[in-house]
This record gives C-alpha cells, structure tokens and sequence, in this order.
DNA sequence: TTGATTTCCATGAATTCCCATGGCATCCCT
DNA sequence: AGGGATGCCATGGGAATTCATGGAAATCAA
C-alpha cells in the first residue's frame, strides 16, 4: 500500500450530487488505481451498505481489491462471507472522478446517510469516509467523550500495544 | 482479475419478459465478453438451475468459460461433473442485451424464481443474481437481523480479521 | 392463422459532458 | 518587497447523452 489519505475537509454537493473530492485524496486514489495514467480520471468505489452506518466508505481500487480476494478466500456460503457480499459487491458503487475532480453521489446514496447540500470527508487509513457534517460532529462528540474518561496525559499510542482492545 | 460487478438495483419486467440490465453491469458484460467490440451487443449467460434457489445467476461469457474450464477438469463421469454440467450446461440460457440494453427472460424462467412485475438485480463478485424483490428482502432480513445483533459502530471489515468466524 | 418473439420507434427522467468564474497559493521578475 | 502572471481548486449552469420503459409493427414458428 503506497500512500494513506490523510486529513478532513467540507465540500459543497450540489442538486445533482456532485461533490470535490479533497484534491489530497485524489492523489492518493491515482496512485492506487492500476489503470490510471497521467490524464486519466482514478475510479474509486463507494460502499454504503450496513443499515447502522452513518458514512459512506471510499476505497481506492488497490483497497477494494485486497478485500474482495480476502472475502473470496472465505469458505462459500458461509455467514462472514455472505454479510461481506452483500456489502461489497451489492451495496457498492464503482464510480470514477471526474474532469474537474468531483465525484457523483446518486440520490439514494446521500439519502442513506443524509447527506443534503454538504459532505465532509474524512481520512481513514487506506479509506476514506464522507458523512453528513452534523451526524459526523455527534460522532466526535462520542469519542470525545471517551477520551474524557482516560487519563489526563493518556497517549492514544498505547492502543497499539495490546492488540485486542474492546 | 477485470471488473466485477457492484451495485444493486429494482427494474420493471414488461408483459413479454423484457427487463433492463443495470447499465454499470452492461459495462462489465461488455469488457467480459471476448467477441464484444463498439456497437455490439454482449453476450451473458443465465443459469436458471438448482431447485431451492430463488434467483437466476447472471454469467459474462469470461465467467462461465471459467466455470466451464473447471468442470471440463473433472473427471468424466463423476456426480461432481455430472452435477455440474447439467446446471451449467441443461440449465443454462445464453442469450444477450438488445440494442437497449434489454434481457428478454422466457415465461417459464420468470416462473420458476416468481418474477412477475420487477426484478431486482445484485451484484456478487464476477456474478450477478436478479430475484423477485419481495423473495430477495426475505432472504436479506436474515443479514440485517444479524446486524442488529452487533454493536453500533461495528466493521464488517473485522470478520475479515480471524478467518474462523461463525 | 395465431400466439409468441423480435425489431423498431418514442419519450421523460436521470446522468454526463463541457464551459465558465472566483479564490487562493505559488512562482517569477524587477 | 511589490505586483503581476500562472495554475490548481471548488463550484455553478446548461447542453448533450444515456437510461429505463412503453407500445406498435414486423417476423417466426407450428
């Protein structure tokens, strides 16, 4: 994996679903998208399955490329693997940016989460979420919350020390 | 590995059995398919076979010659091959999209998954599954039931954690 | 002939393409 | 340091296409 998309931004979306895709991102995305050439627009692919989940989920093609095999290497039929299905293939959109560096967000996708006339993306990893502003602060908040009950000089590092943290 | 199909979505099934295909899955049909060039129509195959399945599988002519090359592999005669290759082979239709970008599916395939008045189509991987809408709400309830069994901000992507999960 | 299957138009809605503008940040020249 | 000139970025608006669907005419098949 090259390079990890990094930082959050607020873009405008207008009446047909348009939306800038933070230009940081977009390097990202041609970097890891095989077929892409200078001049060339990188597709991407926007997961918005998952009936709890707030956000839409942006993979480069590398990513989604690395869980499809991963899924694919499941044992057929099985529940993981059907839940992952159904959201990877069924619930996912294959798209591409265009000239002018925006993505399209059909209407049912924005009305999932609720998206109306603003998005904001944010980095996470090798993906990258886009949610409703209002929806993604109440989501700060929470983990604010959290962080409000460690210590005061608790440092975040520490949660990669014991692998399995609840 | 070229493009898979991703997306779902619901179109009308005409009196004569005649059903839009997901312009994003005729994209796919079309890079799939070896004899496909510019102005032409791609090919697919059907398979309509399997007494408990409730939906029809659409193939792109790479995809079945996968399947087909496979079979071929195993050993003559065998239940596996014969198996097979009577659902492959018997229950199979090969058939392509019309000039726009219609799949005609005969009376007694429509019967035989309940398909009356709307279909819905469903992208899985390198296949597609098309379901009578009510049928395919049912056998997904069972996926969203699971869900609500986990917490809030659960990942799908963690069942791809540790192999073993049930 | 008669019902079924293909072809061939028709059309409103949705989606994509193309062009345009203002705002910044950077580079360069004097 | 000042002042363009340049170029990418974020957004808008409208034209041009593509989609999804319906219905009629033309072919088939038995």
């Amino acid at each position: 994996m090259t390079r990890r998309f990094r930082g959050e931004s607020i873009h405008k979306v207008d009446g047909k679903g348009r939306v800038s895709i933070p230009a940081a991102f977009r390097r990202v995305l041609e970097e890891n998208d095989p077929e892409w050439t200078l001049g060339l627009n990188p597709n991407l692919i926007i997961v918005y399955g998952g009936t709890k989940r707030k956000f839409l989920e942006g993979f480069s093609v590398a990513s989604i490329n690395e869980v499809d095999d991963r899924i694919a290497a499941l044992p057929r039929g099985s529940k993981p693997r059907r839940v992952l299905e159904r959201m990877f293939s069924g619930q996912a959109l294959h798209t591409n940016i265009d000239e002018t560096g925006r993505l399209v967000l059909p209407q049912r996708i924005r009305d999932k989460v609720g998206i109306v006339s603003d998005a904001i993306f944010v980095a996470s990893g090798d993906t990258f979420q886009i949610w409703q502003p209002d929806v993604y602060s109440d989501h700060e908040a929470e983990i604010d919350l959290w962080y409000d009950d460690q210590e005061v000089d608790f440092d975040p590092l520490i949660l990669l020390e014991n692998e399995s943290v609840e």
